[in-house]
Formats: structure tokens, C-alpha cells, sequence
DNA sequence: TTACAATACGGAACATCGTTCCGTATTGTA
DNA sequence: TACAATACGGAACGATGTTCCGTATTGTAA
């Protein structure tokens, strides 16, 4: 790997401004195309959208899960960012890991079918899987052990089950108005707090 | 719908033996091919395996989905038939739901893939998932109720919402080996458990 | 300003799916 | 044994992610 090699991959600045341009055409053609056609969206309809070929679509994003990684990197930072402040500003830390549960249920059920697009089995994005995992689960360590340091919770689960466990139960959420993911959220919040002992 | 028209579909007996045995090969195939490469195993490998042409094999079945519904029926059968029979057995109602969601959570997680195909998302499986939630969550409610009644649970969650968090919660089993969906189901259930109340 | 090499672009083409179609082979029966 | 009903096989279609390569654009050095 040589040092002055130019920089390449999704997140880098090009050093052609035509390249600059269509990089940022296509993040936010894939946002809007997101919100409407879910993440599922066709890589075709994707760049069509942004007026550009689908070889200009791979030669800034590998693959279609580079391009989701891209588009919601900012939010999921965010939310990672949001951790030790709600742990700061809430009056218990299990208040705070509830708060927070909540902003990563809100960012992942306003993306169709993204929970989904996680689990890995069958399409390739188990670089999104681990993006997320990589980003929030030591936030979420971070608030687990606070709560269990005030002996609010239960030790026995940790940050990666709290989090596929989350994510899981919010695959679905569209298509099916009935299914309420939050409720069932809230259940397992409710399970892991540590019955009071004797 | 003419009543002398002959049956046809997945689970008819055809007049020619040959389709008979067809479809018998098929379903043995299926069965086969799900547990080494998972119910997304593509419809070609299943027909291959059986030594069968495509056109035959979609004569039999309209649609993977289908395929699939035919090869779990009898054990989503024999999955529901067991709920009565654990109410009347076990200590308590709860511990009679304690069991049977563990005998589904067998079922789930030794199919590779089934859990997440039936979240009718991206892929055609909608029939499948309907297939299941029309044969259980009648029973599941039936376990519902006599926890409820016995005072053992919260009346707030529906055999629906409980199935489906369930379901998710099977998700992606394989390929990870450090996810463990027992303990959160079992969590969940915690979660449902009445809180003792004044 | 102009040539030109590096870079980027566009979209045809490939592989893999599920699914449909239709000419051919098999089977049951008159 | 002929023949009509039925079933079979696999080519072909449409959708998708991805790769490839000839062409166009861009930045820069003369």
C-alpha cells in the first residue's frame, strides 16, 4: 500500500470535481429514492435518479450496501453521539438506555425495510450489520453497564443481544400496521430490569 | 367453482403417478436441500437434486413459497396441536407458554433462513407467512388467555405481537454464532410475566 | 492556449434469481 | 392399440447486482 496512492471509496473527496458532484448527486438521490422505495430500492433506479450510469453508481460505492452505509452514517452517528448525553441528562441511567432505545427504534423504523437489509442471510450487507454494530454497541455498553451500576437491570445480557434484539423486532414495521415494534421493545426493556431482590 | 373439477395444488393427490411420485421427489428434495443451504436454496437446485425439470417442479408448486408451506406443514401442525395438550400437562398456563414457545423456537431456528423468509418483505413468502400465523396464533392466543387468567401475565400483548417478536427475534440464528434469540424470547417473557401488583 | 495523460462516465453485457410458456413425452382409458 | 388428457423439460423472459471497456471529461504541463 503506497502512502501517496490517491484516496478512493465512498467517504473520500475526489480530487475531479465531476466526481465531487455526482458522489453527493447520488447520496442524496438514494436518500429520497430510500424514503419512498425503501432501502431495497433497485441500484438502477438509484442512479437513474440521479441522472448518472451504472458504472458512475459502483465507481463510488462498491456495492448497494456501501451506498446505505453512506446515506445513514451521519444519522448513525448521531445516535451514537446521543448516548453519553442522555446518560448525562436523564435522572436514572435506565431512563437513559430507555430514551435511547427509542432513538435508535425511531431511526431504524423510518427506514423501510432497513432492519431487515441488516440481517446479512440473504444479501450482502453484512458490512451495514457491522457498520452499526461497530458504531452503537459500545454506546450501548456504556449505558448497560451505568444501569447496572445502579443496579437497575439484570448483568446477564449484553450490549450485542440488547441491540440484534432490538433491530430484529423492528424488522417488519412497514407493510404491517398492526405490528407495533415499540410494544414489544418495551417488553424486553421491562424484562431486563433486575426483579428487586430479597 | 366447479365442484367435479379435479384438485389440484400442492397438497392434492394427482390422478397420474407419475406426478404423485413427482411431487413426493420434490418435496423429499426440498426437504433435503433446506437443511444443507437454507429455505433460500434457489428453485433450480431443489429441481435439480429431484432430477426434475423446472416446468415440473411449478406445476406442483406456484411458487417457492409454496414449496415451503408444503415441506413445514405438518410440523407447523404438529407445533400448533401441541399447545392444548402442554395447557393441560403443565403446572401452570405460563409454564404451559414457557414450553410451547420453545418448541416453536426449535422449529424456527433449525430451519435456516425460515425465520427471516416469512417476513414477507422483499421475497414472495407472504402466503407463508400467513400459513403460520393462521395456525398458531390461534393457539398462542388460547395460552394467552389462560396465563391471563390465571393472573400470571400482562393482558396487553396479543398472541400476534407475541408470535411475531418471536419470529424476529429467530432471526439470523445462523451465522452468528454468539447471538442467542432463547435467552431474549425468554427475556421477553420475563418482560410478560404480571408484575405483582398490590 | 493547447495537447495529453489521468480520471471518470455510460451503458452494454454477464450471472443469478423466480417465473412463464410451449412443444414433446407419458399415462390412463375407450 | 389409438388417443386425449395430463405432465414433463428446459428454453426464454424480466428483474436484479455487478463487471467491463470504449468514450468523454478534466486538470495540468508545455
Amino acid at each position: 500500500m503506497n502512502a501517496s496512492s490517491p484516496r478512493q471509496g465512498s467517504s473520500a473527496a475526489s480530487k475531479r470535481k465531476d466526481a465531487r458532484r455526482n458522489q453527493q448527486t447520488l447520496l442524496d438521490a438514494a436518500a429520497a429514492v430510500f424514503v419512498t422505495s425503501g432501502v431495497d430500492a433497485p441500484v438502477r433506479e438509484i442512479a437513474s435518479k440521479a441522472g448518472v450510469g451504472l458504472g458512475t453508481f459502483y465507481r463510488h460505492f462498491p456495492n448497494r450496501a456501501d451506498l446505505v452505509i453512506a446515506v445513514y452514517r451521519h444519522q448513525v452517528d448521531t445516535c451514537a453521539e446521543a448516548g453519553p448525553t442522555l446518560l448525562a441528562e436523564s435522572p436514572t441511567p435506565f431512563a437513559a438506555l430507555e430514551r435511547w432505545v427509542d432513538l435508535f427504534v425511531d431511526f431504524l423504523v423510518t427506514k423501510h425495510g432497513l432492519a431487515a437489509a441488516m440481517q446479512a442471510d440473504t444479501t450482502g450487507f453484512e458490512a451495514l450489520h457491522t457498520y452499526f454494530l461497530d458504531r452503537l454497541v459500545p454506546v450501548c455498553t456504556q449505558l448497560l453497564d451505568a444501569a447496572a451500576a445502579a443496579d437497575e437491570i439484570r448483568t446477564d445480557l449484553d450490549a450485542y443481544h440488547l441491540m440484534r434484539g432490538i433491530g430484529n423486532l423492528c424488522i417488519g414495521t412497514d407493510g404491517d400496521p398492526r405490528y407495533d415494534a415499540r410494544r414489544l421493545i418495551a417488553l424486553l426493556l421491562e424484562g431486563l430490569r433486575r426483579p428487586h431482590r430479597p
